[in-house]
DNA sequence: CCATAATACGAATAATTGCTCGCATTCAAT
DNA sequence: ATTGAATGCGAGCAATTATTCGTATTATGG
């Protein structure tokens, strides 16, 4: 951020910026996200965006942190009552709330449609190191139970496994390479993978 | 295409089009690649781009057709001689050879770094369907032995599984999340999990 | 109140770039 | 040779858009 807002004006008028772009985002996706066009929709000059933003990616990436800490806030709501539980149920239940969240939110919808998914870092870098970090703690817990061998390979093929089908699936909206199929199905699938992906390392051992 | 080139000068002329316009994406990636800089580095004027291909898309989708012909060619080479195996040497093998092919080509490799992966449509689609029929084969020929249920959704989750996650990791380029793993222990968690998958159908039935 | 810093404004700028169009050149058929 | 079609040219149009800057307004400390 170019300048940090101080007095409360310009700490709303950061949050009317982010918000109205989010909305510009989830119409008509980032092609149609001018800098122009947000400071116009928020009621806001364009110069006044400049003050707190160095340029237009820095609103972007503004934009998309807000996104991913909506995210893992609804996950962790979700998440809330859910017991300890074996692994495939707890895998499924958490694909299965993530793709609901993604799928009930335009934003997330669009953000999905429009970014560059293979950089994360841009967006759900967030939702990404906690997954990684979730399972690595599990894992290492269970270790006894699931030996899996080289757990950072391991970590790294399922988590991006999870999040690219996901958003690949979301993207497709039902048509294209996606056709027939329901997101139950695609939760069932990565469901059964991951879960005999870590079960066959205990018939390795 | 606009208009089909006919003579044999035209046909030279949108081939040295589509060669200089790869070469602008290997070098700059996709946000170099204006018209007319293709058109200069061809040595071809900007208005006979426009005779052959309607816009900057169709000259886009030219060069990914391209360069995914040239992708399935070079496997389609390289797995000649290799009979009839396992199910996991196979994927071990397929997924090697396609992991190499894509790091030591410059065009691929910056084809990964500045398409939008979720969108194979525009690029890759072509090795994905080959993929995938290639995989409903081999799984409905050996249904006594993967009995895999709900097969269209488990295509879906494996073949997207591959293609991310080493997108992902060729572009990663090491560093990141991918800090530390080998192309090897990639293809080997991939090969891992795709088998287990499978196999797990055995139990279940 | 005053002075000064912070904030807000928005018309104008500057650069980029996809694409067209009128004209020139080359080919192929007769 | 001739002629019409195909091909090739490239300066320039038109539209978009990120960003700036001189000015006006509002808050804050003394």
């Amino acid at each position: 951020m170019r300048k940090a807002p101080s007095q409360a004006r310009s700490r709303a008028l950061v949050g009317d910026l982010i918000e109205a772009a989010a909305l510009e985002i989830a119409e008509g996706g980032l092609q149609a996200l001018t800098t122009n066009r947000v400071a116009l929709r928020a009621g806001i000059s364009v110069g006044s965006l400049y003050q707190y933003f160095h340029d237009k990616d820095e609103l972007i990436e503004a934009v998309s942190a807000v996104a991913a800490d909506r995210l893992l806030a609804a996950l962790n709501t979700r998440m809330r009552g859910f017991g300890a539980h074996d692994m495939r149920s707890t895998t499924r239940k958490v694909l299965t709330e993530v793709f609901d969240i993604l799928q009930n939110d335009a934003l997330h919808r669009e953000m999905l449609r429009n970014f560059d998914l293979a950089r994360p870092g841009v967006g759900f870098a967030t939702l990404e190191s906690v997954m990684t970090e979730a399972m690595r703690v599990y894992l290492l817990r269970n270790q006894a139970k699931y030996p899996v061998a080289n757990l950072p390979a391991a970590l790294f093929v399922m988590v991006n496994a999870v999040q690219f089908t996901m958003a690949r699936y979301l993207r497709g909206g039902g048509g294209g390479a996606a056709g027939g199929i329901s997101a139950a199905q695609v939760v069932a699938g990565l469901t059964d993978m991951l879960t005999a992906y870590v079960e066959s390392a205990v018939r390795a051992a």
